[in-house]
RNA sequence: GGAGAGAUGGCCGAGUAGGUCGAAGGCGCUCGCCUGCUAAGCGAGUAUACUGGGAAACCGGUAUCGAGGGUUCGAAUCCCUCUCUCUCCGCCA
């Protein structure tokens, strides 16, 4: 959410800076209701202040009949201010909801763009491995080991779902635990094993609601949506609290599943685990000073980065133009892992920083000093990595002609010492 | 699922025959004083949000005692609904 101040003050800099987004960035109608909230709020305020200082004078009379035309009177004032707080109430609520659909401004140092095209390529580490021999899709690779069962999937539970078996399962639960340890052992973040179901309140404060019910999956009685990221229950641990500055910054790195309807991608990546209702993640959040989150989101990077490092699997940072990073975010990295079976990068990760938008919404604050106001802090998460893409990222990166896939050595110590699928 | 108990400020904890309670007291914390160190002691201060005025320091108003409604001139205190926590029983990974 951003600033009223802020939009009140600057209206037109808002406009302009979500303009960058694309599309029209319509504040219109902003300051009419701030207007009309601001007077309901000021008349009905001067009428409670009357009430409650004559109020004070009836308590003091022992025989109410002398200030009967008072308690009367009183009666009156206090009809007037129900109707005014009702109006109040659907004016605040109007203002609210309209404020929760608006997105974050782009960072000053998010380039400009209207769509992924207008990426930017910050670096890129390793060289793309050369085949002698036709290199396969890892739906192709994972059917003929006989680790990845689409079919089963489909049976269980729908399209975008899949059985891992036997090795498959169990690289993917390498990799799970290959990136917490990394993260929490070399890279200074605490692990946290989150709930898979948030409330209403979770989702709204890290943006995923109200604008995008529909990419979520909810259960209806009671109500509870599946987390589509670990960023939403870890970035929610502290939701409505006060940070000590010297706790700052904290970070979480946590596996969960995520799960996402996937709406509007129908036909998109329909083959294989690129693009699942259901798939694994391990998500690093950082809870940040304002003055150190730019940095932090470099570091969070890094972090990630470091675990495709270790795996020796090519990639490249692409900084997202404004046009292409998501409703909560300021500044977005996304790192695109090099895909031999498909010749392409794929995001595996991205890693943005949302200032203090998330901050706001979910009331998540810290204080400069002992006495000072308290202050939003500012959020940055990333993928640390998707657990499923890195394993599709291994097996197409890492096949052989004879249709076995090597294990990273770094991974072995997590398979049992197997050095190798076939 | 059944039966009970509870939810007050950073923490602990008073306050329910409605009335000056944003809320006693204690702890913690901050700033001063004092003690040549440490401990103790003394004094003052110590919530948040919105809003009006002001360049600012700051001053005023309103709201907040789990959440939301209601009764009342007036509610932490009464009524209703909901959420969460705890205890016991049942069931269960």
């Amino acid at each position: 959410m951003l600033d009223m101040k802020y939009i009140r003050e600057n209206l037109e800099e808002a406009e302009r800076r979500l303009g960058t987004r694309g599309g029209a960035a319509c504040l219109d109608g902003f300051r009419a209701l701030d207007d009309r909230r601001r007077s309901l709020l000021r008349e009905s305020e001067s009428l409670k202040a009357v009430k409650n200082a004559v109020s004070e004078e009836i308590g003091k009379v022992k025989d109410k009949s002398l200030v009967q035309d008072k308690i009367v009177e009183m009666r009156e004032v206090s009809g007037r201010i129900k109707v005014l707080d009702d109006e109040l109430k659907l004016v605040d609520d109007e203002l609210q909801n309209f404020l929760l659909t608006v997105p974050n401004l782009p960072d000053p140092s998010t380039p400009l763009g209207l769509s992924e095209n207008d990426n930017v390529e910050i670096r890129a580490w390793g060289t793309p491995g050369t085949f002698n021999f036709p290199a396969k899709p890892h739906w192709e690779i994972g059917e003929e080991l006989g680790i990845l069962d689409f079919e089963c999937g489909a049976k269980l539970a729908g399209a975008r779902f899949t059985l891992y078996r036997g090795a498959g399962a169990r690289l993917e639960r390498a990799l799970i635990n290959f990136m917490l340890d990394l993260h929490t052992g070399s890279h200074g973040y605490e692990e946290v094993l989150p709930p898979f179901m948030v409330n209403r309140e979770s989702m709204t404060a890290t943006g995923q609601l109200p604008k995008f019910e529909d990419y979520l999956f909810k259960m209806v009685d009671p109500e509870y949506f599946l987390i589509p990221t670990a960023e939403v229950p870890v970035t929610n641990i502290h939701r409505n609290e006060i940070l000590k500055k010297s706790d700052l910054p904290i970070c979480y790195a946590a596996y969960t599943p995520c799960f996402r309807r996937e709406a509007g991608s129908y036909g998109k990546d329909t083959r294989g685990l690129i693009r699942q209702h259901q798939f694994n993640k391990v998500e690093l959040v950082k809870f940040a000073h304002p003055a150190e989150s730019a940095a932090e989101l470099e570091k969070l990077t890094a972090d990630a980065e470091k675990i495709l490092q270790l795996l020796e699997l090519p990639y490249r940072v692409m900084a997202l133009c404004s046009g292409d990073i998501g409703f909560s975010a300021a500044k977005t990295y996304d790192i695109e892992v090099w895909l031999p079976g498909q010749s392409c990068f794929r995001e595996i990760s991205s890693c943005s920083t949302f200032g203090d938008f998330q901050a706001r919404r979910g009331g998540i604050r810290f204080r400069e000093d002992e006495k000072s106001k308290p202050e939003f802090v500012h959020t940055i998460n990333g993928s640390g990595l998707a657990v499923g893409r890195t394993l599709v990222a291994v097996l197409e990166n890492y096949q052989q002609d004879d249709g076995s896939v090597i294990i990273p050595a770094v991974l072995r110590p997590y398979m049992g010492g197997v050095e190798r699928i076939s």
